[in-house]
DNA sequence: CTGTTAGCGCATTCAG
DNA sequence: CTGAATGCGCTAACAG
């Protein structure tokens, strides 16, 4: 019934062998040859058994992108960006050819499921995996993701981090592409405490992942540096002082948390005088609920976001946010994953956040 | 160096076969033995090997889900929600086990990918594959994917369409759900012109999908029924008569083609007094290149979208749009890819598409 | 440059 | 309920 490739050595009167080698083109073949074997794959319209093929090589051209929420364009534009790198046609071949598999795999923000479906690409023996977006930093689930990421490596699976740091142990397996989040949100700050905000809220991300933990204490360390972590009246001035504690509210990356929070926010803190998001989304909630208590942006309150997704510039006003040049890292990614690309010394490469100061930003009312 | 699971067998002392079925757990064992296999399993950290096994039984686990723009919420969405009905534990099982790997291919919109990564996926031997969003109209590649998709069906692969009408030919192999685009553009435009709208600039999508074309044909429906296609002064009134072509400017799915084409409208028909952009996304550039023109929305101009993604509820003023229920229909394309759902009678299914009324439409100035 | 020979690791018959 | 034997379709040495 299905056509297999002794059927298409038989029609091109060739052995398997030669035929395997045409079809993966990594060997000598005389050009009449390959001619006839072509024609004959054409005209019994055969197609490889991946599966036997991956059983033989023992590995397969699947690459798997991980991504916490697939939704969220923040992982779409990095996943479409090394996809263009891995997979598809843009080898220029019209026929499916050397082409990768490149697969993205939607792990909802849950340790377990990236877990399963690191084992998932194991047992498709992938070729390698790409891990986007902040990791959780349980210490069990590190645990794990090392002893699995290093079993993947040690099985030839190249592994790639994208916009997350690199794992505490710092397996020198992966490379890492981290985005500078302290970075970025320590200029953001930097930018509301210029224009004369002295009481800034933020709305935050969950707890335990990477990426909120970073843009928190790059956002706490601008305030530490101008003398504003200390509550008013208070000179303890710790980190994470009492204050700053109450002017920040935790939640999930989106929107509806972003309205809820800085709902809470300022009925905690009615003096604040600006908002910074997590990323954007969260601060498109944000907008939503200072509006909806009847205060203006940037006139009444400054809001803030973080990523310069494509709908951050259309926001009204425009969002001042920080931009992570989210394709550009996807597309390197997908480079490094190939092995199109030399890893950046040390394995790890940090990546720029770019202030964006747009009209949603502006010196506190008084 | 790698255990395999004859190794296991070993370990537990029993032939691989046992092994291999308590594994797929389809086929009556011991309740002691499989305790024993199990924790041979754990002890010796194994983990199956995809391509073998799919080698032997002639089926793998892997489902495709292609789109056209997983940078585009649209797609990512549906994705997610079919994946959410298809891979990872939710089984409940913590150990990697019955499930299915949910994959996502980004075409790009291109069909040579489209077809490109169908082939992949037939190469793996893939259980099932989600076809979601709009179908290419081009007579040449629909016959290609309809040959390529029989192909798939009859080596067992099971195919859902999402999103996207049926094949012509209307394969009955295939379970389609399909978005009523033409109702939805059709409802659109009558609410237009019951606020008083009379001339209406279009923003179309490239005009080779079915999508544009739905959304389109409904928009004129609309029209047509209230006298409003033929120019003025001119009386032949035929469908697509050269006054709407002139309100009519297609091209991408994306911010900046929705912002230049509505400059371009502008232009060419100074008199708007509404634009219906093909898509939030489109519309949100609709909005800036009015505002950037120093005009007001919904004073000056209406504007109005389709799909309802979550940014268009935080819109200023709020985006009056069309709202497609893409979590639902993807969650509901992953069910039937899993077999898990029967397909509708007669195999396709009509998504209803339900009008939103928000800020961003009013009746026209004067 | 091309043919021959062996498995790759597992799911299945079929016996027991 | 369990074990032994067979082959899935292909690639990778190794010869020629």
């Amino acid at each position: 019934m299905t056509v297999t490739l002794a059927d298409v050595a038989a029609r091109a009167r060739v052995s398997p062998a030669t035929v395997s080698r045409v079809l993966n083109g990594n060997y000598p073949v005389a050009a009449s040859t390959r001619e006839r074997v072509l024609r004959a794959v054409d005209d019994l319209d055969y197609v490889l058994n991946g599966p036997a093929s991956s059983l033989a090589a023992a590995t397969s051209d699947l690459v798997g992108i991980l991504v916490n929420d697939i939704a969220d364009p923040f992982f779409g534009i990095m996943a479409g960006a090394a996809q263009t790198q891995i997979g598809g046609p843009g080898d220029g071949s019209g026929r499916a050819g050397g082409e990768k598999l490149a697969v993205i795999c939607n792990t909802g923000g849950s340790p377990e499921r990236e877990l399963t479906y690191l084992t998932l690409l194991q047992r498709q023996r992938a070729a390698a995996v790409v891990l986007t977006g902040g990791a959780v930093e349980d210490p069990a689930h590190q645990a794990a993701m090392s002893a699995k990421l290093t079993k993947l490596a040690d099985a030839g699976t190249r592994i790639v981090f994208c916009g997350r740091p690199p794992l505490p142990e710092g397996d020198a397996l992966v490379a890492a592409l981290a985005f500078d989040n302290r970075g970025g949100g320590r200029r953001l700050a930097e930018h509301l405490i210029s224009l004369g905000h002295r009481r800034i809220g933020y709305v935050a991300g969950p707890p335990e992942r990477t990426t909120t933990r970073h843009r928190l204490e790059g956002h706490r360390e601008a305030l530490r540096a101008a003398g504003l972590d200390a509550a008013p009246g208070e000179a303890d001035g710790g980190p994470g002082s009492d204050d700053q504690d109450r002017l920040t509210v935790h939640g999930p990356y989106d929107r509806r948390s972003g309205y809820e929070a800085t709902l809470e926010l300022l009925r905690r803190a009615p003096d604040v005088t600006a908002i910074v998001a997590a990323n954007d989304t969260v601060a498109l909630g944000a907008c939503a609920a200072v509006r909806d208590q009847g205060m203006r942006i940037p006139q009444d309150i400054s809001v803030a976001g973080f990523d310069d997704l494509p709908f951050s510039v259309d926001a009204v006003p425009a969002l001042t946010t920080v931009r992570l040049p989210l394709f550009e890292a996807g597309a390197r990614a997908g480079r490094l994953a190939m092995g199109k690309e030399n890893p950046p010394p040390g394995g790890i490469a940090t990546i720029a956040a770019e202030l964006m100061i747009r009209g949603s930003t502006a010196a506190p009312r008084g």
